[in-house]
DNA sequence: GTAGCATGGTAAG
DNA sequence: TTACCCTGCTACG
């Protein structure tokens, strides 16, 4: 689930069920409990995602700062006649009652990375720390192309380095590199301003997108199930996509095997026709 | 039932 | 490089 669109949607979905109300702030589990007690009654001002981060805003200069993780849950229930007991390890949860209908909101966090309490200036430090988001209108896309073009690491590293692009998760990059036939072995100092704004443009599509619909859908019209009449994927990912986790199958395109190979203990997938180690200049 | 893995990142060794 | 956070799914017996 977390990669930066999930992160958005979140933000989302908390300001509208609980912004500008007072909310419990609970810690079922114990280990936000501390904070948590802090919080309890106070209203919440808004939330809001840069990349992977997520800060929900307290009165007084505080923010609860959130990193799902890889296998964190931010579970967010809007106007349910009732709030079920927590199950599970529920290390913070956001409840707030009593609008008109009698109806209550909740949002229960699990298996989260970081769930903490921060001041204004802990969240703008962790910002500053962090690249540009495709998803944020003020994003700056030449902050991420500075590092990329003085970089000599794989560009299927840089992509994921998110103090070079804040967000990108291992879909989006897996997707991206095949959308631009590009191999994730490529230096990034070898690429050229254009490409780079092509990808940029395309992050900032693909990922509003899954920010729409909560998935990660990548593949072009003309490559649809429905367009090529193949199955559609089955899987716990939902969103249609080119090489991410389909190593050994067929390219969509070309038919070829989708290869696999670990980079920094993340899992690379590409097609090895679509995005060639080297293109030959005949070929261009 | 249970082992292994995953859309991530940090901290320790 | 490994542990950890400790969810939730799949594959396998």
């Amino acid at each position: 689930m977390p990669e930066g669109h999930t992160l958005h949607r979140l933000a989302t979905e908390i300001t509208s069920a609980f912004a500008g109300r007072p909310v419990r702030v609970q810690s079922p589990q114990g280990r936000f409990a501390g904070s948590a007690a802090l919080l309890d009654g106070q209203h919440v001002e808004g939330a809001e995602a840069w990349g992977k981060h997520l800060f929900v805003a307290f009165p007084g200069d505080r923010f609860v700062h959130v990193h799902l993780g890889l296998i964190g849950k931010f579970d967010v229930r809007v106007d349910v006649p009732q709030v079920p007991p927590p199950f599970g390890q529920v290390r913070l949860r956001l409840l707030s009652g009593g609008t008109s209908n009698g109806h209550f909101s909740y949002a229960d966090l699990r298996g989260a990375t970081v769930c903490e309490l921060l001041t204004d200036a802990q969240r703008v430090a962790i910002i500053d720390r962090s690249g540009p988001d495709p998803i944020r209108p003020d994003a700056d896309p030449d902050r991420a192309w500075q590092r990329i073009r003085r970089s000599r690491a794989p560009i299927g590293a840089l992509l994921m380095d998110q103090s070079v692009l804040a967000g990108v998760g291992n879909v989006y990059r897996a997707e991206l590199l095949f959308r631009h036939r590009m191999h994730p072995l490529r230096p990034g100092h070898t690429l050229r301003v254009s490409q780079f704004r092509a990808m940029w443009a395309d992050l900032v599509e693909l990922m509003a997108e899954g920010v729409r619909t909560g998935r990660i859908d990548t593949v072009r019209p003309e490559h649809t199930p429905e367009a090529m009449g193949r199955p559609p994927r089955v899987d716990d990912h939902g969103g249609e996509v080119y090489v991410y986790r389909r190593a050994g199958l067929a390219c969509h395109v070309c038919g070829s095997r989708v290869r696999t190979q670990e980079l920094q203990g993340r899992n690379l997938f590409w097609c090895p026709r679509c995005q060639p180690r080297f293109r030959s200049r005949a070929v261009q």
